[in-house]
DNA sequence: TGTTGTCTGGGCTATTTGGTCCTATAATCG
DNA sequence: CGATTATAGGACCAAATAGCCCAGACAACA
């Protein structure tokens, strides 16, 4: 794949390892925030005070907001994927399945369905204005559906899915029940929604087992 | 004091024609404006321009942006409403479904995917900052899916459906597809993951007919 | 038709906000 | 150690933006 972006000229700046710790903080403190009032609603001067740095620092680690935008994107996808990965990796079982439908359900149960997921929306917000951003989201979106459905692969080799359901529809499906799931529950300040799309989808990943009856719950 | 929103001590206002037209050219500005940019990306200048107004009127027919915000956002509710009131007060059968499903796949790929819900994009970008837009969205969220779970409550009695379907649950399920449809078909610029999860609920839906072969397509 | 209150034009203000700059301090390396 | 470069502090700037005001045109109604 093309990578478009990076700065091209490798500029060879010694760094060091407050700077890069300071450079952490900012970003970290630019996710949080931007994460609960939204990436527009969010000012350098919020992140400034948030991350105990000042005006230069922000300018000396990222040329622009957009910048630091992206890297927040970039930082939260790292998040995600990294806490996806620990509980899909060995994903190979319906009951499985559950088990990670109630740990998105229970986290988003304490904050009451507020925020929405971290990935959507900075998607909704971002992919008609940063094109960059868009395809980062993409990206990370892609790979996230890919966790899934290497689930189901796994599921379907061992014999457990049938061998005429399509993984990558069925990840992308449930992937689709879950953002839809994040946004109602959302203007809703309610999970109720997001539990009836997830088991929705879960519902139709069950059709295709070989055997329906061997599902927990 | 504490009055919250709503000025209910009727205020005799007179109002004329042309003022009413007037409000009416500043909400659309600001619903197109805001549909392909995003609220908070629109600024009352933009909308005075698009809208051939001046500054002065903004401010006669709206306290505040706020307020012309949630002017919009009913505004928008109240037509997607119409809009769906008409594809949905007949639907009795599971190929009404299709249709209807067809429908907002085409009109979302003349787009190429971008943009997203009108209704969604708005209840990711105010729902956690406007608690009243938040409500408004809320209640139209819950409208539109009454359209949906009310055709399916006829293709129930109709017998059509069979009667352990619980048309409220599969209502909720389907908007949770169409806006996840939506966000996913926003990032990737692309209407396909939308009609995905559009299948991926008629599915499940169709899987509640009574004579699953019945159904079209 | 005159009076009253609405509606409009557009200039103006205060504040916010992204972004710059200059100086001082801390690392790093020869 | 001394030179050099990264890092930090924070004042400063210019543009953008929400919001204000007044004078005058226009509509409604007596």
């Amino acid at each position: 794949m093309g990578d478009e972006h990076k700065a091209p000229p490798a500029k060879p700046r010694r760094i060091s390892q407050r700077g890069i710790a300071t450079r952490e903080r900012i970003v970290e403190a630019a996710n949080r925030l931007m994460f609960v009032r939204g990436v527009n609603a969010t000012t350098l001067d919020d992140v400034r005070e948030a991350s105990q740095t000042s005006k230069s620092q922000l300018y000396h680690h990222f040329d622009d907001k957009q910048e630091l935008v992206r890297a927040v994107v970039k930082y939260r996808g790292a998040l995600v994927l990294e806490r996806e990965h620990g509980r899909l990796e060995r994903l190979k079982s319906f009951s499985g399945l559950v088990r990670w439908r109630n740990a998105l359900v229970q986290a988003n149960s304490l904050q009451n369905g507020a925020y929405g997921c971290g990935l959507g929306s900075m998607a909704v917000e971002l992919s008609d204005q940063d094109e960059q951003a868009r395809s980062m989201l993409l990206e990370t979106f892609a790979a996230w559906e890919k966790l899934i459905s290497d689930g189901l692969h796994r599921m379907r080799q061992g014999g457990t899915l049938a061998e005429d359901a399509d993984p990558d529809k069925l990840a992308t499906g449930l992937m689709a029940a879950l953002q839809g799931g994040y946004l109602l529950a959302n203007a809703a300040h309610d999970v109720a929604p997001m539990e009836v799309a997830l088991d929705m989808a879960l519902e139709h990943i069950r059709s295709f087992l070989v055997e329906p009856g061997a599902a927990t719950r």
